[in-house]
DNA sequence: CTGTTAGCGCGTTCAT
DNA sequence: ATGAACGCGCTAACAG
Protein backbone atom coordinates (compact mmCIF):
# COMPACT_ATOMS: atom_id res chain seq x y z
CA UNK A 1 0.00 0.00 0.00
CA UNK A 2 2.48 2.50 1.21
CA UNK A 3 5.76 3.37 -1.47
CA UNK A 4 9.01 3.50 0.29
CA UNK A 5 12.42 5.25 -1.15
CA UNK A 6 13.76 1.33 -1.60
CA UNK A 7 10.91 0.97 -3.80
CA UNK A 8 11.51 4.15 -5.70
CA UNK A 9 15.14 3.63 -5.56
CA UNK A 10 14.48 0.56 -7.28
CA UNK A 11 12.25 1.36 -9.91
CA UNK A 12 14.70 4.33 -10.53
CA UNK A 13 17.79 1.95 -11.11
CA UNK A 14 19.63 3.51 -8.50
CA UNK A 15 19.95 3.35 -4.33
CA UNK A 16 17.72 5.03 -1.40
CA UNK A 17 21.03 7.45 -0.68
CA UNK A 18 20.63 8.64 -3.76
CA UNK A 19 16.33 9.08 -3.43
CA UNK A 20 16.84 10.64 -0.07
CA UNK A 21 19.02 13.08 -1.91
CA UNK A 22 16.73 14.52 -4.38
CA UNK A 23 14.08 14.95 -1.94
CA UNK A 24 16.80 16.83 0.53
CA UNK A 25 19.71 17.83 -1.09
CA UNK A 26 18.60 17.87 -4.93
CA UNK A 27 21.53 19.73 -5.98
CA UNK A 28 23.78 16.92 -5.13
CA UNK A 29 22.24 14.76 -7.64
CA UNK A 30 23.09 14.90 -11.85
CA UNK A 31 19.95 16.45 -13.43
CA UNK A 32 19.50 13.19 -15.12
CA UNK A 33 19.18 11.17 -12.08
CA UNK A 34 17.35 13.67 -10.44
CA UNK A 35 14.37 13.86 -13.10
CA UNK A 36 14.44 10.18 -13.51
CA UNK A 37 13.76 8.96 -9.68
CA UNK A 38 11.31 11.51 -9.81
CA UNK A 39 9.40 10.29 -12.08
CA UNK A 40 9.48 6.96 -9.96
CA UNK A 41 8.28 8.66 -7.37
CA UNK A 42 5.13 10.28 -9.47
CA UNK A 43 4.08 6.66 -11.27
CA UNK A 44 4.85 4.93 -8.04
CA UNK A 45 2.23 7.45 -5.99
CA UNK A 46 5.22 7.88 -3.63
CA UNK A 47 4.64 9.89 -0.25
CA UNK A 48 7.35 10.58 1.97
CA UNK A 49 6.70 9.22 5.33
CA UNK A 50 7.49 12.55 7.43
CA UNK A 51 7.21 10.06 10.57
CA UNK A 52 10.10 8.57 9.49
CA UNK A 53 12.10 11.33 9.04
CA UNK A 54 11.23 13.38 12.35
CA UNK A 55 12.29 10.19 14.25
CA UNK A 56 15.97 10.00 12.15
CA UNK A 57 16.29 13.74 12.12
CA UNK A 58 14.88 14.14 16.38
CA UNK A 59 12.19 16.55 15.74
CA UNK A 60 8.79 17.49 13.85
CA UNK A 61 8.35 20.80 12.29
CA UNK A 62 5.05 21.61 13.52
CA UNK A 63 4.08 24.75 15.66
CA UNK A 64 1.04 25.07 17.40
CA UNK A 65 -0.84 27.28 18.87
CA UNK A 66 -2.66 26.40 22.20
CA UNK A 67 -5.57 28.97 22.98
CA UNK A 68 -8.36 28.88 25.81
CA UNK A 69 -11.21 29.84 22.62
CA UNK A 70 -10.78 29.46 19.01
CA UNK A 71 -13.99 31.26 18.82
CA UNK A 72 -12.63 34.29 20.55
CA UNK A 73 -11.33 36.49 17.45
CA UNK A 74 -8.41 37.78 19.53
CA UNK A 75 -6.76 34.54 19.70
CA UNK A 76 -7.71 33.67 15.58
CA UNK A 77 -6.62 37.44 15.10
CA UNK A 78 -3.48 36.58 16.76
CA UNK A 79 -3.09 33.28 15.20
CA UNK A 80 -3.28 34.64 11.57
CA UNK A 81 -0.05 37.23 12.57
CA UNK A 82 2.00 33.75 13.58
CA UNK A 83 0.90 31.68 10.56
CA UNK A 84 1.94 35.26 8.32
CA UNK A 85 5.49 35.16 10.22
CA UNK A 86 6.52 31.41 10.77
CA UNK A 87 5.08 30.77 7.12
CA UNK A 88 8.11 32.89 5.95
CA UNK A 89 9.81 29.75 7.40
CA UNK A 90 7.74 27.21 5.44
CA UNK A 91 6.39 26.07 9.23
CA UNK A 92 3.16 25.16 9.48
CA UNK A 93 0.84 26.17 12.59
CA UNK A 94 -1.75 24.27 14.10
CA UNK A 95 -4.16 25.30 16.35
CA UNK A 96 -5.08 24.06 19.37
CA UNK A 97 -8.49 24.80 21.64
CA UNK A 98 -7.86 24.01 25.32
CA UNK A 99 -11.76 25.45 26.01
CA UNK A 100 -10.67 27.43 29.02
CA UNK A 101 -9.48 23.74 30.69
CA UNK A 102 -6.31 23.17 32.54
CA UNK A 103 -6.61 19.64 31.72
CA UNK A 104 -6.98 19.84 28.32
CA UNK A 105 -4.53 22.43 27.79
CA UNK A 106 -2.15 19.85 29.98
CA UNK A 107 -3.04 16.82 27.18
CA UNK A 108 -2.22 19.12 24.53
CA UNK A 109 1.29 20.33 25.91
CA UNK A 110 2.08 16.44 26.82
CA UNK A 111 0.95 15.55 22.93
CA UNK A 112 2.79 17.78 22.10
CA UNK A 113 5.97 17.30 23.57
CA UNK A 114 5.71 13.93 22.97
CA UNK A 115 5.69 15.11 19.27
CA UNK A 116 8.79 16.35 19.85
CA UNK A 117 7.17 19.48 18.13
CA UNK A 118 9.58 22.21 16.88
CA UNK A 119 7.75 25.09 19.04
CA UNK A 120 4.48 25.93 20.69
CA UNK A 121 2.83 29.47 21.56
CA UNK A 122 0.51 29.25 24.28
CA UNK A 123 -2.27 31.42 25.70
CA UNK A 124 -2.25 29.79 28.99
CA UNK A 125 -5.66 29.07 31.08
CA UNK A 126 -3.21 27.72 33.67
CA UNK A 127 0.23 29.73 33.85
CA UNK A 128 1.52 27.53 36.51
CA UNK A 129 1.02 24.45 34.72
CA UNK A 130 4.81 22.27 35.85
CA UNK A 131 4.55 21.56 31.73
CA UNK A 132 5.34 24.59 30.76
CA UNK A 133 8.85 24.91 32.49
CA UNK A 134 9.06 21.11 31.12
CA UNK A 135 8.96 21.74 27.89
CA UNK A 136 11.61 24.36 27.36
CA UNK A 137 14.03 22.05 29.78
CA UNK A 138 13.23 18.98 27.10
CA UNK A 139 14.48 21.43 24.14
CA UNK A 140 10.71 22.74 22.97
CA UNK A 141 10.47 26.41 22.79
CA UNK A 142 7.82 27.98 24.07
CA UNK A 143 6.17 31.18 23.78
CA UNK A 144 3.91 32.69 26.54
CA UNK A 145 1.21 35.38 24.33
CA UNK A 146 -1.15 37.90 25.92
CA UNK A 147 0.23 36.76 29.74
CA UNK A 148 3.44 38.27 31.37
CA UNK A 149 5.65 34.83 32.92
CA UNK A 150 9.00 34.59 34.10
CA UNK A 151 11.38 35.45 31.81
CA UNK A 152 13.89 33.15 32.66
CA UNK A 153 11.31 30.32 31.39
CA UNK A 154 9.98 31.79 28.64
CA UNK A 155 9.79 34.61 25.98
CA UNK A 156 6.05 36.25 25.96
CA UNK A 157 4.31 38.65 24.42
CA UNK A 158 1.57 40.70 26.13
CA UNK A 159 -0.59 43.62 26.10
CA UNK A 160 -0.23 46.70 28.61
CA UNK A 161 -4.13 45.67 29.94
CA UNK A 162 -3.91 48.60 32.50
CA UNK A 163 -3.30 50.98 30.19
CA UNK A 164 -5.78 49.44 27.83
CA UNK A 165 -8.13 49.89 30.07
CA UNK A 166 -6.85 53.35 31.72
CA UNK A 167 -7.73 54.87 27.52
CA UNK A 168 -10.80 53.42 27.05
CA UNK A 169 -12.44 54.52 30.43
CA UNK A 170 -10.60 58.06 29.71
CA UNK A 171 -11.99 58.19 26.38
CA UNK A 172 -15.87 57.63 28.02
CA UNK A 173 -14.83 60.66 30.41
CA UNK A 174 -13.63 63.05 28.72
CA UNK A 175 -17.28 62.61 26.55
CA UNK A 176 -18.92 63.73 29.46
CA UNK A 177 -20.25 60.35 30.89
CA UNK A 178 -19.94 59.91 34.80
CA UNK A 179 -21.44 56.45 35.32
CA UNK A 180 -19.70 53.60 33.54
CA UNK A 181 -20.36 49.82 33.27
CA UNK A 182 -17.22 47.39 33.13
CA UNK A 183 -18.46 44.60 32.00
CA UNK A 184 -15.69 41.70 32.66
CA UNK A 185 -15.44 38.34 32.33
CA UNK A 186 -14.15 35.89 35.21
CA UNK A 187 -11.97 37.86 37.62
CA UNK A 188 -9.94 34.94 37.85
CA UNK A 189 -7.98 36.08 34.49
CA UNK A 190 -5.68 38.89 34.79
CA UNK A 191 -6.30 39.79 32.12
CA UNK A 192 -9.67 41.41 32.93
CA UNK A 193 -8.28 42.25 36.50
CA UNK A 194 -5.68 44.55 34.73
CA UNK A 195 -8.29 46.37 32.38
CA UNK A 196 -10.39 46.54 35.68
CA UNK A 197 -7.33 48.54 37.39
CA UNK A 198 -6.89 50.76 34.41
CA UNK A 199 -10.35 51.78 34.73
CA UNK A 200 -10.30 52.83 38.24
CA UNK A 201 -6.89 54.55 37.76
CA UNK A 202 -8.86 56.83 35.14
CA UNK A 203 -11.39 57.51 37.17
CA UNK A 204 -9.10 58.61 39.63
CA UNK A 205 -7.29 60.81 37.71
CA UNK A 206 -10.25 62.59 36.98
CA UNK A 207 -11.36 62.48 40.62
CA UNK A 208 -14.81 60.34 40.39
CA UNK A 209 -15.55 58.16 43.18
CA UNK A 210 -14.98 54.71 42.27
CA UNK A 211 -18.02 53.67 42.86
CA UNK A 212 -18.92 55.52 39.82
CA UNK A 213 -17.50 52.16 38.08
CA UNK A 214 -20.68 50.03 37.69
CA UNK A 215 -19.29 46.03 37.65
CA UNK A 216 -20.79 43.55 35.40
CA UNK A 217 -19.42 40.18 36.29
CA UNK A 218 -19.75 37.38 33.72
CA UNK A 219 -18.49 33.87 34.07
CA UNK A 220 -16.98 33.93 30.45
CA UNK A 221 -16.29 35.83 27.22
CA UNK A 222 -18.86 34.87 25.19
CA UNK A 223 -21.76 36.51 23.78
CA UNK A 224 -24.00 34.87 25.23
CA UNK A 225 -22.47 36.09 28.39
CA UNK A 226 -22.52 39.75 26.94
CA UNK A 227 -26.34 39.42 26.20
CA UNK A 228 -26.67 38.07 30.20
CA UNK A 229 -24.90 41.37 31.15
CA UNK A 230 -26.67 43.85 28.96
CA UNK A 231 -30.06 42.21 30.26
CA UNK A 232 -28.59 43.03 34.16
CA UNK A 233 -27.04 46.57 32.45
CA UNK A 234 -30.54 47.40 31.67
CA UNK A 235 -32.34 46.73 34.62
CA UNK A 236 -30.76 48.90 36.31
CA UNK A 237 -33.39 52.33 37.20
CA UNK A 238 -32.73 54.85 34.77
CA UNK A 239 -31.12 57.39 37.13
CA UNK A 240 -28.39 55.11 38.24
CA UNK A 241 -28.12 53.68 35.09
CA UNK A 242 -24.56 53.87 33.57
CA UNK A 243 -25.04 56.14 30.23
CA UNK A 244 -21.84 53.80 28.86
CA UNK A 245 -20.15 51.18 29.15
CA UNK A 246 -16.71 49.22 28.42
CA UNK A 247 -16.34 46.23 28.07
CA UNK A 248 -13.43 43.90 28.72
CA UNK A 249 -13.36 41.51 25.73
CA UNK A 250 -15.21 42.10 22.05
CA UNK A 251 -17.49 38.73 22.29
CA UNK A 252 -19.51 40.41 25.47
CA UNK A 253 -19.60 43.77 23.43
CA UNK A 254 -20.96 41.72 20.23
CA UNK A 255 -23.82 40.11 22.92
CA UNK A 256 -24.45 43.41 24.67
CA UNK A 257 -25.08 44.83 21.16
CA UNK A 258 -27.34 42.18 20.35
CA UNK A 259 -29.13 42.38 23.66
CA UNK A 260 -29.85 45.99 22.41
CA UNK A 261 -30.90 45.32 19.23
CA UNK A 262 -32.84 42.86 19.92
CA UNK A 263 -34.51 44.77 22.92
CA UNK A 264 -35.05 48.49 21.37
CA UNK A 265 -31.83 49.82 23.46
CA UNK A 266 -30.89 52.95 21.36
CA UNK A 267 -27.57 52.44 20.42
CA UNK A 268 -25.71 55.26 21.20
CA UNK A 269 -28.90 57.29 22.64
CA UNK A 270 -29.36 55.41 25.44
CA UNK A 271 -26.37 53.27 26.07
CA UNK A 272 -23.24 54.34 24.42
CA UNK A 273 -21.15 51.58 23.59
CA UNK A 274 -17.69 51.37 21.45
CA UNK A 275 -16.31 48.21 19.72
CA UNK A 276 -13.32 47.38 19.96
CA UNK A 277 -10.86 45.30 17.48
CA UNK A 278 -13.57 43.08 16.33
CA UNK A 279 -12.46 45.03 13.14
CA UNK A 280 -11.79 42.34 10.54
CA UNK B 1 19.17 14.53 27.09
CA UNK B 2 16.36 12.44 25.76
CA UNK B 3 15.75 9.49 27.72
CA UNK B 4 14.66 6.17 25.63
CA UNK B 5 12.67 2.91 26.90
CA UNK B 6 16.08 1.46 27.07
CA UNK B 7 17.49 3.66 29.92
CA UNK B 8 14.19 3.56 31.68
CA UNK B 9 14.47 -0.45 31.49
CA UNK B 10 17.80 -0.23 32.73
CA UNK B 11 17.19 1.61 35.27
CA UNK B 12 14.01 -0.05 36.25
CA UNK B 13 16.39 -3.64 35.87
CA UNK B 14 13.93 -4.72 32.92
CA UNK B 15 13.81 -5.50 29.88
CA UNK B 16 12.62 -2.83 26.68
CA UNK B 17 9.64 -5.02 25.75
CA UNK B 18 8.36 -4.56 29.42
CA UNK B 19 8.75 -0.99 29.51
CA UNK B 20 6.89 -0.88 26.34
CA UNK B 21 4.06 -3.19 28.02
CA UNK B 22 3.12 -1.08 30.96
CA UNK B 23 2.99 1.75 28.38
CA UNK B 24 0.87 0.35 26.02
CA UNK B 25 -0.88 -2.81 28.11
CA UNK B 26 -0.25 -2.48 31.68
CA UNK B 27 -2.81 -4.82 32.22
CA UNK B 28 -0.45 -7.26 31.59
CA UNK B 29 2.10 -6.53 33.83
CA UNK B 30 2.80 -7.56 37.21
CA UNK B 31 1.71 -4.32 39.34
CA UNK B 32 5.21 -4.84 41.54
CA UNK B 33 6.91 -4.66 38.14
CA UNK B 34 4.47 -2.25 36.81
CA UNK B 35 5.22 0.32 39.46
CA UNK B 36 9.36 -0.17 39.70
CA UNK B 37 9.02 1.12 35.92
CA UNK B 38 6.96 3.88 36.66
CA UNK B 39 9.13 5.18 39.44
CA UNK B 40 11.98 4.69 36.79
CA UNK B 41 10.27 6.69 33.90
CA UNK B 42 9.41 9.75 36.31
CA UNK B 43 13.09 10.16 38.11
CA UNK B 44 14.73 10.06 34.52
CA UNK B 45 12.11 12.23 33.35
CA UNK B 46 11.01 9.93 30.54
CA UNK B 47 8.75 10.92 27.91
CA UNK B 48 7.58 8.73 25.07
CA UNK B 49 8.40 9.79 21.55
CA UNK B 50 5.44 9.28 19.77
CA UNK B 51 7.56 9.94 16.61
CA UNK B 52 8.93 6.16 16.80
CA UNK B 53 5.63 5.15 17.95
CA UNK B 54 3.98 6.16 15.05
CA UNK B 55 6.37 5.07 12.43
CA UNK B 56 6.02 1.32 14.30
CA UNK B 57 2.44 1.06 14.36
CA UNK B 58 1.87 3.22 10.95
CA UNK B 59 0.17 6.37 11.85
CA UNK B 60 -0.49 9.06 14.07
CA UNK B 61 -3.17 9.93 16.23
CA UNK B 62 -3.73 13.29 14.96
CA UNK B 63 -7.06 14.65 13.93
CA UNK B 64 -7.20 17.83 11.80
CA UNK B 65 -9.89 20.22 10.93
CA UNK B 66 -8.82 22.32 7.92
CA UNK B 67 -11.21 25.61 7.34
CA UNK B 68 -10.95 28.65 5.34
CA UNK B 69 -11.00 30.84 8.19
CA UNK B 70 -10.58 30.10 11.82
CA UNK B 71 -11.89 33.79 12.46
CA UNK B 72 -15.25 32.90 11.54
CA UNK B 73 -17.49 31.63 13.89
CA UNK B 74 -19.14 28.82 11.75
CA UNK B 75 -16.08 26.90 11.49
CA UNK B 76 -15.06 27.11 15.37
CA UNK B 77 -18.10 26.01 16.64
CA UNK B 78 -18.05 23.34 13.84
CA UNK B 79 -14.99 22.69 15.59
CA UNK B 80 -16.23 22.59 19.05
CA UNK B 81 -18.88 20.20 18.07
CA UNK B 82 -15.57 17.93 16.01
CA UNK B 83 -13.77 17.76 19.53
CA UNK B 84 -16.17 16.95 21.59
CA UNK B 85 -17.11 13.96 19.97
CA UNK B 86 -14.03 12.75 18.49
CA UNK B 87 -12.63 13.85 22.27
CA UNK B 88 -14.78 10.58 23.47
CA UNK B 89 -12.28 8.34 21.27
CA UNK B 90 -9.43 10.49 23.15
CA UNK B 91 -8.13 11.79 19.40
CA UNK B 92 -7.20 15.43 19.72
CA UNK B 93 -8.17 17.63 17.36
CA UNK B 94 -5.87 20.28 15.48
CA UNK B 95 -7.24 23.09 13.30
CA UNK B 96 -5.73 24.10 10.23
CA UNK B 97 -6.23 27.98 8.60
CA UNK B 98 -6.39 27.43 4.93
CA UNK B 99 -6.83 31.35 4.68
CA UNK B 100 -8.96 30.77 2.00
CA UNK B 101 -5.46 30.12 -0.26
CA UNK B 102 -5.74 26.76 -2.18
CA UNK B 103 -2.18 26.46 -1.77
CA UNK B 104 -1.98 27.02 1.70
CA UNK B 105 -5.10 24.18 1.84
CA UNK B 106 -2.74 21.75 -0.47
CA UNK B 107 0.18 22.36 1.50
CA UNK B 108 -1.88 21.28 4.63
CA UNK B 109 -3.34 18.45 2.46
CA UNK B 110 0.06 17.52 1.49
CA UNK B 111 1.42 17.68 5.00
CA UNK B 112 -0.90 15.48 6.97
CA UNK B 113 -1.07 12.75 4.47
CA UNK B 114 3.09 12.85 5.15
CA UNK B 115 2.28 12.42 8.39
CA UNK B 116 -0.13 9.68 7.98
CA UNK B 117 -2.63 11.55 10.35
CA UNK B 118 -5.73 9.50 11.38
CA UNK B 119 -8.33 11.45 9.60
CA UNK B 120 -9.39 15.01 7.75
CA UNK B 121 -12.03 17.23 8.29
CA UNK B 122 -12.17 20.07 5.37
CA UNK B 123 -14.04 22.77 4.64
CA UNK B 124 -13.01 23.17 1.28
CA UNK B 125 -11.64 26.17 -0.41
CA UNK B 126 -10.41 24.17 -4.01
CA UNK B 127 -13.46 21.28 -3.61
CA UNK B 128 -11.81 19.69 -6.70
CA UNK B 129 -8.68 19.21 -5.39
CA UNK B 130 -7.40 15.94 -6.17
CA UNK B 131 -5.39 15.67 -3.02
CA UNK B 132 -9.33 15.42 -1.64
CA UNK B 133 -9.57 12.15 -3.84
CA UNK B 134 -5.76 11.02 -3.09
CA UNK B 135 -6.37 10.83 0.81
CA UNK B 136 -8.97 8.70 1.08
CA UNK B 137 -7.38 5.93 -1.54
CA UNK B 138 -3.95 6.44 0.71
CA UNK B 139 -6.24 5.18 3.14
CA UNK B 140 -6.87 8.73 5.28
CA UNK B 141 -10.17 9.06 6.51
CA UNK B 142 -11.79 12.17 4.73
CA UNK B 143 -15.13 14.11 5.93
CA UNK B 144 -16.18 17.20 4.06
CA UNK B 145 -17.90 19.84 5.81
CA UNK B 146 -20.07 22.52 4.85
CA UNK B 147 -19.81 21.15 1.43
CA UNK B 148 -21.17 18.53 -1.13
CA UNK B 149 -19.40 16.18 -2.66
CA UNK B 150 -19.08 12.52 -4.69
CA UNK B 151 -20.54 10.42 -1.78
CA UNK B 152 -18.25 7.25 -3.83
CA UNK B 153 -15.61 9.35 -2.66
CA UNK B 154 -15.90 11.04 1.06
CA UNK B 155 -18.42 11.25 3.79
CA UNK B 156 -19.94 14.88 4.03
CA UNK B 157 -21.84 16.56 6.10
CA UNK B 158 -23.66 19.90 4.88
CA UNK B 159 -26.24 22.56 5.57
CA UNK B 160 -29.41 23.01 3.23
CA UNK B 161 -28.56 26.83 2.21
CA UNK B 162 -31.18 26.79 -0.43
CA UNK B 163 -33.65 26.24 2.69
CA UNK B 164 -32.11 28.48 4.88
CA UNK B 165 -32.19 31.07 2.44
CA UNK B 166 -36.13 30.82 1.82
CA UNK B 167 -36.89 30.81 5.10
CA UNK B 168 -34.92 33.79 5.90
CA UNK B 169 -36.31 35.43 3.40
CA UNK B 170 -39.80 34.06 4.04
CA UNK B 171 -39.83 35.78 7.58
CA UNK B 172 -39.02 38.84 6.39
CA UNK B 173 -42.06 39.01 3.53
CA UNK B 174 -44.50 37.83 6.35
CA UNK B 175 -43.35 40.80 8.58
CA UNK B 176 -44.39 42.87 6.13
CA UNK B 177 -41.09 44.16 3.96
CA UNK B 178 -40.73 44.18 0.39
CA UNK B 179 -37.57 45.01 -0.86
CA UNK B 180 -34.80 43.05 0.82
CA UNK B 181 -31.54 42.81 0.29
CA UNK B 182 -29.04 40.60 0.35
CA UNK B 183 -25.75 40.52 1.41
CA UNK B 184 -23.74 38.02 0.23
CA UNK B 185 -20.13 37.12 -0.09
CA UNK B 186 -18.41 35.94 -3.42
CA UNK B 187 -20.67 34.27 -6.15
CA UNK B 188 -17.63 31.49 -6.22
CA UNK B 189 -18.73 30.02 -2.92
CA UNK B 190 -21.53 27.39 -3.12
CA UNK B 191 -22.94 28.49 -0.34
CA UNK B 192 -23.70 32.22 -0.94
CA UNK B 193 -24.98 30.94 -4.09
CA UNK B 194 -27.66 28.77 -2.69
CA UNK B 195 -28.99 31.28 -0.10
CA UNK B 196 -29.11 33.89 -2.64
CA UNK B 197 -31.07 31.02 -4.19
CA UNK B 198 -33.23 30.22 -1.46
CA UNK B 199 -34.14 34.22 -1.29
CA UNK B 200 -35.18 34.02 -4.63
CA UNK B 201 -37.21 31.28 -3.80
CA UNK B 202 -38.82 32.94 -1.52
CA UNK B 203 -39.71 36.04 -3.16
CA UNK B 204 -41.22 33.73 -6.59
CA UNK B 205 -43.39 31.96 -3.64
CA UNK B 206 -44.95 35.33 -2.55
CA UNK B 207 -45.65 36.62 -5.95
CA UNK B 208 -42.73 39.54 -5.68
CA UNK B 209 -40.55 40.15 -8.68
CA UNK B 210 -36.90 39.09 -8.56
CA UNK B 211 -35.75 42.87 -8.83
CA UNK B 212 -37.25 43.09 -5.16
CA UNK B 213 -34.42 41.32 -3.81
CA UNK B 214 -31.24 44.18 -3.73
CA UNK B 215 -27.43 42.52 -4.04
CA UNK B 216 -25.20 43.57 -2.48
CA UNK B 217 -21.75 41.92 -3.25
CA UNK B 218 -19.02 41.34 -1.00
CA UNK B 219 -15.50 40.31 -1.64
CA UNK B 220 -15.59 37.77 1.62
CA UNK B 221 -17.29 37.16 5.19
CA UNK B 222 -15.42 39.32 6.83
CA UNK B 223 -17.04 42.28 9.46
CA UNK B 224 -15.07 44.82 7.39
CA UNK B 225 -17.23 43.90 4.13
CA UNK B 226 -19.96 44.20 6.05
CA UNK B 227 -19.11 47.84 6.93
CA UNK B 228 -18.82 48.40 3.00
CA UNK B 229 -21.56 46.57 2.07
CA UNK B 230 -23.67 48.48 5.03
CA UNK B 231 -22.80 52.01 3.49
CA UNK B 232 -23.33 51.16 0.15
CA UNK B 233 -26.61 50.28 1.39
CA UNK B 234 -27.03 53.43 3.17
CA UNK B 235 -26.38 55.15 0.22
CA UNK B 236 -29.44 54.05 -1.82
CA UNK B 237 -32.25 56.51 -1.84
CA UNK B 238 -34.75 56.41 0.59
CA UNK B 239 -37.34 55.73 -1.41
CA UNK B 240 -35.66 52.17 -2.89
CA UNK B 241 -33.48 51.77 -0.10
CA UNK B 242 -34.37 48.06 1.16
CA UNK B 243 -36.37 47.68 4.40
CA UNK B 244 -34.39 44.59 5.69
CA UNK B 245 -31.30 42.89 5.18
CA UNK B 246 -30.46 38.79 4.96
CA UNK B 247 -26.66 38.22 5.40
CA UNK B 248 -25.46 35.37 3.75
CA UNK B 249 -22.85 35.31 6.78
CA UNK B 250 -22.74 36.11 10.29
CA UNK B 251 -19.53 38.37 10.17
CA UNK B 252 -20.95 39.88 7.20
CA UNK B 253 -24.39 40.82 9.33
CA UNK B 254 -22.09 42.30 12.68
CA UNK B 255 -20.62 44.15 10.31
CA UNK B 256 -23.19 45.62 8.97
CA UNK B 257 -24.73 46.14 12.50
CA UNK B 258 -20.80 48.15 13.00
CA UNK B 259 -21.40 50.45 10.58
CA UNK B 260 -25.19 50.97 11.68
CA UNK B 261 -24.13 52.01 14.92
CA UNK B 262 -21.46 54.07 14.39
CA UNK B 263 -23.46 56.45 11.59
CA UNK B 264 -26.62 56.58 13.51
CA UNK B 265 -28.73 54.21 11.65
CA UNK B 266 -31.75 52.78 13.67
CA UNK B 267 -31.83 48.86 13.97
CA UNK B 268 -35.04 48.43 13.57
CA UNK B 269 -36.38 51.47 12.60
CA UNK B 270 -34.45 52.31 9.58
CA UNK B 271 -32.96 48.76 8.82
CA UNK B 272 -34.57 45.63 10.26
CA UNK B 273 -31.47 42.73 10.72
CA UNK B 274 -31.37 39.44 11.85
CA UNK B 275 -28.58 38.35 13.32
CA UNK B 276 -28.61 34.59 12.93
CA UNK B 277 -25.84 32.15 14.40
CA UNK B 278 -23.63 34.42 16.23
CA UNK B 279 -25.02 32.96 19.60
CA UNK B 280 -22.33 31.83 21.69
C1' DC C 1 4.40 -12.88 33.02
C1' DT C 2 9.00 -11.34 31.06
C1' DG C 3 13.11 -11.12 27.71
C1' DT C 4 14.96 -11.07 22.89
C1' DT C 5 14.86 -9.57 18.47
C1' DA C 6 13.42 -7.83 14.04
C1' DG C 7 12.08 -4.29 11.56
C1' DC C 8 8.85 0.42 10.74
C1' DG C 9 11.00 4.36 6.65
C1' DC C 10 14.30 7.36 6.44
C1' DG C 11 18.94 10.31 6.74
C1' DT C 12 23.67 9.96 7.00
C1' DT C 13 28.05 8.60 7.42
C1' DC C 14 31.90 6.40 4.76
C1' DA C 15 33.46 4.19 0.99
C1' DT C 16 33.86 4.04 -3.90
C1' DA D 1 28.16 11.58 -8.01
C1' DT D 2 26.55 7.27 -6.11
C1' DG D 3 25.86 2.95 -3.04
C1' DA D 4 25.96 0.05 1.32
C1' DA D 5 25.15 -0.17 5.98
C1' DC D 6 23.83 1.57 10.45
C1' DG D 7 20.63 3.40 13.78
C1' DC D 8 16.80 6.95 15.27
C1' DG D 9 13.00 4.91 19.52
C1' DC D 10 9.64 2.06 19.64
C1' DT D 11 6.10 -2.08 19.17
C1' DA D 12 4.88 -6.75 18.26
C1' DA D 13 5.78 -11.44 17.72
C1' DC D 14 7.78 -15.09 19.66
C1' DA D 15 10.45 -17.75 22.98
C1' DG D 16 11.14 -18.85 27.41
Amino acid sequence: MTVTVREVAAAAGVSVGTVSNVLNRPEAVSTGVRTRVREAMATLGFVPNSTARQLRVGRSQMVAYIVADTANPFYTDVAKGIEEEIGTHDLPLFLCDSNGDPSREQTYLTLLEQQRVRGVLITPTNPRAPLLEELPRHGIPVVVVDHTTDPRMHCSVAVDDVRGGQLAVAHLLDAGHERIAFIGGPPSTSQVRARRQGALNALHAANIPASHLIEIETTAHTATEGRGAAERLTGIPPTARPTAAFCANDLLALGVLQHCVSTGVRVPDDLVLHLGTLTR
